[in-house]
DNA sequence: GGCTTGGTTTTGTGATCACAATTTACCAAC
DNA sequence: GTTGGTAAATTGTGATCACAAAACCAAGCC
């Protein structure tokens, strides 16, 4: 986007003034880094300069700040007293609070999303579940992680979305940067989820098997390392 | 705090370098909007402009542009697409999501709070629940809202704080300032809580009924308002 | 060798400025 | 009185600069 002419010539294209929202450097470089993050591009630990990213994506400071900012209060990054700004590093207590507090938040989003599911939006959740194991086939963490996101937040995402999704979000920008890395570390193969099944759940509308399926898919995915799996994982990232 | 001398000069009298948080402009700006949000004395939609709070503040406009952009990603302040930003306004659907909300994390935040409030940190429990009572007898709004939160907060933050703690905050400075609204408009008598029911279930140690004091304590402080007092409040919103 | 000590470099912070977009004010025309 | 359009004021955005704090690095000391 960082080109030096006004991105907003643009607007003169949109006849009636549609809202069509003129997106500002500040919210393209918060886009670009939440992506970054969600994708698993960013590793636990790392420490993120100002000047460093505003060099990386060719804007000045001033934008890159004000994302950083958003990000840190979201918690997709940590602000530690030195004035510095890192990815956070993931404890076993963490990982403890995430899956329960998104036990919590998914299942609450499920039931709410559950009545407007038309066989439509189940059809579109279907397709995106089978692309979510071709990822798993072929490999391809990069897509898995883009997959399993995606079919997470479409099944949340109808309506009623103001208040619940965004607490979602934030926990997802949590756990994302060790997602990668624990997959990356245990292997793409051991993957499992209970998406089939919490698709079956709401093709017979029940809510209590619904939330099973959630409840599991969470805690065998994110919750089911072993202690010898964080041990490798911490002498790695010495 | 804003006074043109360096803020930092203190940091002299810390001897051996104590982390000792030296407080940045944009951090105090922005706990003071936090602190006059949750104490309600932002009115929702009313609009907040960027200068204005530098000059209310006394700062430049740079450091009131971050500390907005927390909060607006924290959802205490809503960012329109006319890049104008103002206090939310309250829906009878999105009070009911954050009712919701609130208590899936928050019962779950006692929960995990439970085994560690020892007989200390109860009596001191008890001892704030009176003064929220002492607030509600003298009809003093603004300190119930204060002690209200306290209680609350104190009740959840007993370690494992990092992930629940902000995610509860979100939805509190959500809510917040509607609270003030609506407990002017139905009176500080009709208050009601179940914060000595939640005590005694700790004392307890049953689960069961701190949930479902805590659920009670919400629903009924929070999702109250009858289709009556809506629509009163809306009139005189406008 | 481990630790301090000095200077250099890097980095975040905050103020200011220029600019563009938006809102507001105002006046003319119907 | 209402509408339409232009000018002025307000407001957010982004770049740049000066400064202070922190991190870095290398030589020196115990």
């Amino acid at each position: 986007m960082p080109s030096s002419a006004s991105t907003r010539d643009q607007t003169l294209l949109s006849p009636i003034s549609i809202p069509e929202t003129t997106i500002t450097r500040q919210e393209w470089v918060y886009r670009q880094l939440k992506e970054a993050i969600l994708s698993g591009q960013f590793v636990p630990g790392r420490s993120v300069t100002l000047r460093g990213i505003a060099a990386m994506l060719d804007v000045s400071p001033t934008p890159v700040r004000e994302a950083l900012r958003r990000l840190v209060a979201e918690r997709a990054l940590e602000a530690h007293g030195n004035r510095r700004i890192s990815v956070p590093q993931m404890t076993r207590e963490k990982l403890a609070d995430i899956c329960a507090a998104r036990v919590s938040l998914e299942t609450l989003a499920a039931e709410c999303a559950l009545p407007a599911i038309d066989s439509k939006r189940l059809a579109h959740l279907w397709r995106l579940n089978e692309q979510v194991d071709e990822a798993v086939e072929n490999r391809d963490l990069g897509a898995y992680l883009r997959r399993h996101r995606e079919f997470h937040f479409t099944f949340y995402d109808v309506g009623r979305t103001s208040v619940l999704m965004p607490l979602i979000e934030s926990v997802w920008l949590q756990f994302s940067p060790f997602m990668r890395l624990a997959i990356d570390h245990i292997g793409v193969d051991y993957l499992v989820d209970r998406h089939a099944e919490a698709l079956h759940a709401v093709e017979r509308h029940d809510i209590g098997a619904l939330r099973f399926a959630l409840e599991a898919d969470v805690r065998e995915g994110l919750g089911s390392l072993t202690e010898a799996d964080w041990k490798s994982l911490e002498t790695e990232t010495d």
